[in-house]
DNA sequence: TGGACACGTAGGAAATTTCCTACGTATAGT
DNA sequence: ACTATACGTAGGAAATTTCCTACGTGTCCA
């Protein structure tokens, strides 16, 4: 659990492969000669970064012949959205008045003095 | 700026810096100390885990005498909420499921049936 | 059956991360 | 001024990442 969150973490901590997840999001799923043309790179470390990105789960491999399509596996990012969840009333209190969001609070445990 | 978005995430890519975040959030600001005794870490290597923190912007540093009160700052997490945004309809309503259908939507239209 | 193509693995160099011990700096208390 | 405390930096070892070139595997086609 916390193993599959620091791989799906560390996957996208590479601008290549948030760029992959992109190209995946808004082309659909690709073969991997049309993914690496996008980037400065040969072919084998690009099969590495997909290779990181495939152990994280975040993207699924099928066979096409001799090519090999790559689609865009977005579960692991709705595990992220989870842990992301507790922290987002700490930037909403920030942008907004810090009063606002007292008021809704159900217990209060982030007092600001000593 | 996608360099700090790297920064971020491979801030976040460490099960000991996600429990700092943590303590920090249900416990208010803490000095390092406080900190470290949660952790089986020299504390050395604990100053580093905080510098990633803190290069990432995502903890403040405050001193209070010989006391350093490391602080909370979820504002780069919004960054990674942003992020996640556009991923979000395809795990959501099981939209991925059909694959090249969602390719062929003009619009976003996440219909959340079953 | 032979060759070109698509993609991966093998193995190694360089950079980065992460831990350690030793030491430095600043503050507090006596 | 002296000592203890709180925390960082220096420097180095081991592991990991990320790139490369060279090569292997499987598929397509003439």
């Amino acid at each position: 659990m916390a193993q599959d969150t620091d791989q799906v973490f560390a996957a996208l901590a590479s601008p290549v492969r948030r760029e992959v997840l992109r190209l995946l999001r808004d082309g659909g799923p690709q073969p991997v000669q049309q993914l690496a043309d996008r980037f400065d790179m040969r072919r084998p470390s690009f099969s590495e970064q997909l290779r990181v990105l495939r152990e994280a789960g975040l993207v699924s491999e099928r066979r096409s012949g001799r090519q090999r399509i790559y689609a865009l596996r977005a579960e692991p990012l709705a595990g992220v959205q989870d842990w992301l969840g507790p922290y987002e009333r700490f930037w909403r209190g920030k942008l907004r008045a810090l009063g606002d969001v007292l008021d809704t609070l159900p217990d209060d445990e982030h007092t600001e003095d000593t």
